[in-house]
DNA sequence: TTTATATATTCCTATTCAGGAATATAGGAG
DNA sequence: CTCCTATATTCCTGAATAGGAATATATAAA
């Protein structure tokens, strides 16, 4: 109950939502997303520190950055079930359109060590 | 976007994927929900509301009680993949299997009108 | 070592939310 | 009508949560 409660409360908000989402195109750095969705840089972290341990995502370190990247294996199966469904879900969402619109836009080495 | 928040929502917390559960086994009224859950009555009603707004749940007033029952049309796409997922998910899990074995004791003639 | 930078953590604030007591509403029974 | 009962709503309290500023940590470069 408990794992299945975080994997809800996980994509209880949007940013969250969006992340998994932009994941899912590819994988991103903390000022990516920071940039992507417009937040401070501690509330990207925080939100991503949710989804990982909620299985969704995972995190590589490379140098200075830090990568995060879809888990894709069964890490939760209710994180892996809900990702499956996000993959055809919101893609219609104005919200979710404009942002993978600018996601293109969104590269690390304008952001931080350009 | 805000109809899938929505739905996440309802689903995080416990005493609402109870009730989810137990829905899916019969229908029910608000005092044996109450019952069941060993709430107050005024937060099964508010945990009612809530599914019933995510689409997940209906009612029909019978006399005094208002019978609540698992809503299976597509009132929201999301609630019914997410109840279908449940039919299977949490079947495990000690707090629903105790749930479950009280639920057949729980009958409103002996809670209310008896 | 010192400096710079990307990220994580701490701390605080404002909002949200679960819980229940008290109250209001609705629908019988008499 | 009055009384009773099942449910809904209001009100309040304490806990959880999203947000960001300030700070700490970690790694690279000089």
């Amino acid at each position: 109950m408990k794992t299945f409660i975080k994997t809800m409360k996980a994509l209880s908000d949007p940013n969250r939502v969006k992340i998994v989402k932009m994941l899912q195109h590819r994988s991103m750095c903390v000022c990516e997303i920071q940039a992507a969705l417009e937040i401070a840089q501690p509330t990207a972290s925080k939100h991503l520190k949710l989804l990982e341990e909620a299985g969704f995502i995972g995190f590589r370190k490379e140098g200075l950055w830090v990568n995060y990247y879809l888990e894709t294996g069964a890490e939760s199966p209710y994180a892996t079930v809900l990702q499956g469904n996000l993959r055809h879900w919101l893609n219609e969402d104005a919200q979710i359109q404009a942002l993978m619109e600018k996601l293109p836009a969104i590269d690390r080495r304008t952001l931080c060590g350009g």
